[in-house]
RNA sequence: CGAAGCGUGGCUCAGUUUGGUAGAGCGCUGCGUUCGGGACGCAGAGGUCGUGGGUUCGAAUCCCGUCGCUUCGACCA
């Protein structure tokens, strides 16, 4: 077999250059393009179908809880900013601005969003009066710019699609429900529909949102052993509404400041689908969100009737409610499966004319290539058991991945010891001060991802300056 | 922004050391044969070698500038 002929540029090991194989993924998946302008990609079909779905389903999720959807200027006047000192600070680096209309040059110059607190307050200043006129609970659907020094395809791009969710609430309590319940949506959300476990917890000081009380985040783990924060909840609570000036008068006639929350999460999530799941034959897609979860590839399609069967089959899975596509292409069946895998479409149906004969189809799932042969008529049944299996399965793994992962230390040596040789989590005790947090970021490069709500005493001091310990913090190398 | 490397058809690169007027594979187009793990044959199209200047009879090749890209650090979703 001349098979090593094939001079097809392939997909690099991950094991031998990870960061190499992440754009590989991306490129062959046809997830995105590279464009003229530095640091922005062009998101391709493939790419944006799944930010279709990410899009709907979050979007769901999130009217569920009464949250309604805005638009707001994607121009930021420099005084409307400049009102949060934290939060000028914050975002002064990577803020790209514009300064001239035309011909003529802005008095005022005006920066490009990086992110929308400023002008939710500054809407929220004239529209919020009374006690009445709250909760408000509004999202946008937008992108946003930061001007990134280094860029890689969806982790970190100087424009990024996301969502952001602003809301104002009469009494503190309510705008912490509202923060805690958001993130809960998020972890939901990427461990039901993305299949990727998520630690919950709260960013320590040195971490935090500018501006923000206190924020609260998902931290996911790579298949490389790095971290992703992959969806972050904020509470404000009336920091903004006192540099904005929000206020509402309340049941007893009093003006009040309101408390607010902002939540978002990225086009960087599909960075961490393809890093939690995918393989070296390229992306693995968990069923939920795939945008086409079956495959119907047809063997020798040039045969009597093959075509014709396999458009059946196509037609029957679409009313079993699976999303379904047929490779007609007049490439060979090898290219087809191999573009298929590719692109992880989580079930491949092969149909050829000795299938035909027999009225079955074989079925490959993508997550672990295992190939079963089902009767053509089960199809409709049989498949969409095999996406929930596979959703499933994909979770687990992600999750044995992780938790293989992730290590204890006890003491200093321990936990360099840990962070220079084991990729992954390392759970550590830390005293809470942020002296500690950059020590250790200086000898290792690891930073504290989260202080995760299950808490457990590993230990009585802290892991770095040996003070008497105040909480357990999940450590990493980050994204 | 610091360090290193790289810019040659759409892509990956050879050619640069030693200057002589541009190549390969893949991809693309057409026709035919194929079709159960990236099939094959034949015939084609496609490049002012990132860019500006200099040296030279002559520059992809040597020199200076400049722009861009990649990786690693610092910063960040």
């Amino acid at each position: 077999m001349a098979k090593e002929k094939k001079l097809v540029q392939a997909i690099t090991s991950m094991d031998e250059d990870f960061a190499q194989w992440y754009t590989d993924v991306c490129i062959k998946a046809d997830l995105i393009g590279y464009t003229s302008v530095k640091g922005c990609m062009a998101i391709k079909p493939a790419g944006y179908a799944l930010w279709e779905n990410i899009q709907k389903d979050l979007d769901a999720r999130f009217k569920a809880t009464g949250v309604k959807n805005v638009y707001m200027p994607m121009l930021i006047p420099e005084s409307l900013l400049n009102k949060e000192s934290e939060l000028v600070q914050g975002f002064a680096p990577e803020v790209a601005w514009v300064t001239s209309g035309g011909q003529e040059k802005l008095t005022e110059r005006l920066c490009v969003r990086p992110t929308s607190e400023t002008l939710f307050c500054d809407f929220y200043s004239r529209d919020i009066q009374s006690h009445r006129d709250l909760p408000r609970l509004y999202n946008q659907w937008c992108s946003v710019v930061r001007w990134e020094k280094t860029t890689r395809p969806f982790l970190r791009s100087r424009e990024f699609l996301w969502q952001e969710g602003h809301t104002a609430h009469a009494t503190a309590e309510e705008a912490e429900e509202r923060t805690v319940q958001m993130l809960n949506i998020y972890a939901d959300f990427l461990e039901n529909s993305l299949a990727i476990p998520v630690i919950k917890g709260q960013k320590t000081e040195k971490e935090k949102f500018a501006g923000a009380l206190h924020t609260y985040t998902v931290e996911t783990l790579m298949h490389d052993g790095k971290a992703l924060q992959s969806g972050t909840s904020h509470n404000f609570g009336d920091i903004f509404a006192r540099a904005y000036d929000v206020t509402f008068t309340d049941k007893d006639n009093t003006v009040k400041y309101v408390y607010q929350t902002s939540w978002g999460m990225t086009t960087r999530v599909i960075g961490a689908l393809i890093m939690v799941h995918g393989d070296n034959s390229g992306l693995v897609l968990p069923p939920h969100i795939a945008p086409t979860q079956v495959m119907v590839i047809p063997i020798r399609q040039d045969a009597e009737s093959v075509l014709d069967k396999a458009l059946s089959v196509k037609a029957a899975l679409e009313s079993a409610g699976v999303r379904t596509d047929l490779d007609d292409s007049e490439k060979s069946p090898g290219w087809k499966f191999s573009e298929q895998e590719m692109r992880g479409i989580p079930i491949r149906v092969e149909l050829g004319p000795k299938d035909i004969e027999k009225n079955q189809a074989v079925l490959v799932r993508r997550d672990t290539r295992e190939k079963t042969i089902v009767s053509i008529d089960e199809l409709p049944s049989v498949v969409p058991q095999l996406l929930e299996t596979i959703q499933k399965d994909m979770f687990l793994r992600a999750k044995a991945h992780r938790d293989s992962h992730t290590y204890d230390a006890h003491n200093y040596e321990e936990f360099k010891e840990i962070v220079n040789s084991k990729p992954g989590f390392v759970r550590a005790m830390w005293c809470g001060d942020p002296a500690c947090e950059e020590k250790i970021k200086a000898d290792t490069t690891a930073t504290s991802r989260c202080i995760p709500f299950e808490q457990e005493q590993i230990a009585d001091t802290c892991v770095c300056c040996g003070r008497p310990a105040k909480k357990m913090v999940f450590w990493g190398k980050a994204y």
